[in-house]
RNA sequence: CGGGGAGUAGCGCAGUUGGUAGCGCACGCGGUUUGGGACCGCGGGGUCGCAAGUUCGAAUCUUGUCUCCCCGACCA
């Protein structure tokens, strides 16, 4: 990408409307716009981060066999009722409309009832289990308060995952599964070291749910993690996970942290709301178990980049970075660029060549600010030495180095 | 939804005994510059959130309304 064909600039100052850090620098960067509290737009720099979010997600997803699909924003009234969560009493998240005809409509804050309703057109027989389906979807939450920048929003994305088995112990057996998924997907995002899976509230048929919460200022909870057992739990159940854990409270540090995924086992309650029943090997009706499976892929962003951030701005992680390279033209040097551009865009490394036709200072404090992990750059004096300089975006000093080191150090 | 704060140019801000709006950044033109956010000159851009009201006159006073932010509550 060449820097002069974006669209978007940096600002020096972040919108006086913004506290959330998160927030404030991805706008100053250009990575979002916000559209009204709680709804954001996501600009060229930000897609490049939420898809390299999703992928991630999306791969580790499909090694657990679970499906892709994309479901409807628009939903069925209908069979919300089947399940009692249509009434805005039960749920108060719901932004409601209407068809032209007067048929009511919601806009979806989950998917559950859909794809159980949906689900029924597929499985009938025992030989159709398990299946495990998922999508990344924007959730529309009529929240009474947005806050935290991109962290907590009317409208975000979220992968969502269902899985529907014929008995408790395979559900049992998948949900493991989802759990290492999980715990490798957070690795990969680069937040693994400082997130926890952590006992909450919600699980319908078992006790708890489980969440998987990543160390954060910004965040919303408060979990207490016993490091000695690796055991963790939400502020919200501390006394009854205390009970049934067998846990001493003064083992326990509280944290405050984000919550980045939270998992259920639902048992048979929603299908036998719901009527999603197979026939068994003996013939008999059976309701399927249901599992839940969400990671809030916006609020995982806001997450990275509050917790990856100086005072210069954005330090994204390898994985999820807008692009490896931030390329800095310094000069009138722009073939000796361009022939670099070329032979990193051939080894398959997304390079951001900065050809703008600005300072040199400008154009260090954008690279800085937009967080690329790696900074070369080229100028008359680099390539009068025959060198380039490469600088770390999480080291403070640069070096001259030749363009063989230069590829060996990329292709880590 | 309760409490608190704030809406003036794309962004950050100033502008009270009420007198027709200004600064920095950004933007355009010209010139000098060119390795950590340069400098000089000239220039464009604002229904002062919106609506009523008071007044000869309202960014400024009154009322209403919308929006945004923070704390709390809420959060499958």
């Amino acid at each position: 990408m060449r820097l002069s064909h974006n669209f978007t600039k940096t600002l020096r100052e972040a919108p006086a409307d913004e506290v959330a850090l998160n927030a404030q620098l991805l706008i100053r960067a250009g990575f979002v716009y916000k559209e009204m509290a709680g709804a954001y737009a996501y600009l060229p720099l930000g897609i490049r981060v939420l898809e390299k979010i999703k992928q991630i997600v999306r791969e580790e997803m499909n090694v657990i066999d679970s499906q892709e699909i994309i479901m409807t924003s628009l939903q069925n009234k209908a069979v919300w009722e089947k399940s009692g969560r249509w009434s805005d009493e039960k749920v108060d998240v719901w932004f409601k409309s209407k068809l032209q005809d007067g048929t009511d409509v919601g806009f979806g804050w989950t998917h559950e009832e859909p794809i159980i309703e949906m689900m029924q057109q597929y499985i009938q027989s025992y030989k159709d289990l398990p299946v495990s389906v998922y999508q990344f979807q924007t959730k529309m939450r009529n929240e009474l308060r947005a806050k935290s920048g991109i962290m907590r929003g009317r409208e975000f994305i979220m992968k969502d995952m269902y899985s529907f088995h014929a008995n408790t112990e395979d559900l049992a057996g998948y949900y493991d599964k989802v759990i290492q998924a999980y715990e490798r997907t957070y690795d990969r995002l680069g937040i693994g070291d400082d997130t926890y899976m952590t006992f909450a509230s919600g699980g319908a048929f078992t006790k708890f749910s489980h969440e998987f919460q990543t160390i954060c200022d910004a965040g919303e909870d408060v979990i207490y993690l016993h490091r000695g057992k690796n055991i963790a739990v939400n502020e919200e159940v501390l006394d009854e996970a205390i009970e049934e854990l067998g846990l001493d409270k003064k083992d326990l540090e509280p944290i405050k942290t984000a919550e980045v995924g939270n998992i259920f086992n639902f048992g048979t309650q929603k299908s036998e709301e719901m009527g999603l029943y197979f026939t068994d090997q003996a013939g008999t009706q059976n309701p399927a178990y249901l599992g839940s499976y969400g990671i809030g892929i916006t609020r995982v962003m806001g997450v990275i980049a509050e917790k990856f951030s100086d005072e210069h701005g954005l330090v994204w992680p390898n994985n999820i970075a807008p692009a490896r390279v931030y390329l800095v033209q310094i000069g009138d040097v722009e073939n000796q660029v361009n022939e670099l551009y070329n032979k990193l865009q051939q080894a398959g490394i997304e390079t951001i060549w900065d050809d703008r036709d600005m300072r040199p200072g400008e154009k260090f404090a954008d690279a800085d600010l937009i967080g690329i992990p790696h900074r070369v750059v080229v100028s008359p004096k680099t390539l009068e030495a025959g060198k380039l300089e490469y600088k770390s975006r999480s080291k403070s000093e640069s070096q001259l180095i030749d363009e063989p080191t230069l590829f060996k150090l990329l292709s880590v």
